[in-house]
DNA sequence: CGACGGGTTGATCCAATTCAATAATCGTGG
DNA sequence: CCACGATTATTGAATTGGATCAACCCGTCG
């Protein structure tokens, strides 16, 4: 398939709510953000990205982008003509049902932020948040303990339904506690499974040592 | 394309999660709700479905199906085997196309799903919901000033990301407003801007009577 | 250097939850 | 058909988690 790079400086609109929807994009390397607005204008994070994820599914419902994405930091695209990604996946049965597996997957993943949003208090929300971009981390060979959010807490709060004061609350808690280590945009992570316990509803169990798995310095 | 049929009596599961996934569902009449459940055991209704609709989606992911639908009165639904969907999709470049919007649809939809749990509150989220039940309704056939809540509150804030009593609470304040009228599950619209207006962040403006449009009886 | 965006932290407030009591409705079996 | 227990719904009072309002710090950039 032909294909096409595409560079979006940070803070750039790779595209926005309204555009004419033509192409997927793969994100080569970058971070972004997709947003969704409400007509009385408030606006909310629906999504973060980043590099081997595909975006721009919400456009093949109506041939319309539906969110604004927007690079968060410098990002590199690659562009999908929609019209090539049919040819493939229609005339390649086995594309055909992958390409239907990545669209499955997006659904599957709401499913979680609706639990999260619709049933976790601030702390739990945090949690799920820090564990899912470590998680995320490491499936791309970064380390899952050490990382640097490339978004500011108020875009953290948008996407998990709260107020960037209580973000800020919430991580400073936490470090307090010994989970993470806070230094502005910079996170360590301390105590994976005393995050998981959070995620879990746990009161978090007063602290102990159980510092036992997941303390790690890789590359 | 064979179909076949299956009937599920209210209460009674179509699937639930980690059930292998074979076929997608049309529902040709009833209702039911999709469920997920947090490890520790929070449950949290994600969707409501109703005839015409297209459930089972979730199981394409991965071969597993990732939420619980249970039907919420006797319904019964076209069976759809996925791998007669895919013979379809692949071998005919507009059924690709066709099928690919529905699954973006799904993606679309709960975009604003997401936005409302995350910044709208109690009064708005309820106006939403009853107004787009209101607009299914009537994209079906009924009326849209009129209709049976087939879920319980329980149901209702749990989709809403709200307490039971609050739904209750809430809804008693709207028909005390003269926004609609309830009777238990039996719900009439009786101010539909009213409701828009709600929404949209306006704080109900006093009340007056722009009962001018959407007041109708079908049968 | 001063302004400005981003972050932290404290004090207060309020919307929604929790706890609780009561009522209405439904389903079931005698 | 009616009685009875079990859901489901409504409503009130007290509580609280997160929002709001506000002050302040820090780094960056013109």
């Amino acid at each position: 398939m032909v294909t096409t790079r595409k560079r979006i400086k940070r803070g750039e609109a790779l595209y926005r709510a309204a555009d004419h929807f033509d192409c997927l994009y793969a994100i080569r390397l970058g971070f972004l953000k997709s947003t969704v607005m409400s007509s009385d204008g408030r606006e909310q994070v629906i999504a973060f990205h980043m590099a081997g994820e595909m975006i721009g599914l919400d456009g093949i419902a109506s041939d319309v982008h539906s969110c604004d994405v927007i690079a968060l930091e410098d990002t590199e695209v690659c562009v999908l003509p929609y019209d090539r990604v049919l040819d493939v996946t229609t005339s390649l049965r086995s594309m055909g049902a992958h390409f239907h597996k990545i669209l499955s997957r997006e659904i599957v993943r709401q499913h979680g932020i609706m639990l999260l949003l619709g049933s976790m208090h601030a702390e739990e929300r945090l949690a799920a948040f820090l564990l899912n971009l470590s998680q995320r981390f490491e499936a791309r060979g970064y380390s899952r303990s050490e990382f640097v959010l490339r978004m500011t807490r108020a875009e953290i709060g948008s996407y998990l339904g709260l107020k960037l004061e209580t973000v800020s609350r919430v991580l400073s808690r936490f470090s307090h506690d010994g989970l993470i280590q806070v230094n502005q945009k910079h996170v360590q992570i301390l105590n994976a499974s005393g995050l998981r316990a959070i995620v879990s509803g746990q009161p978090a169990a007063a602290d102990a040592g159980n510092y036992d798995d997941d303390i790690s310095l890789e590359p």
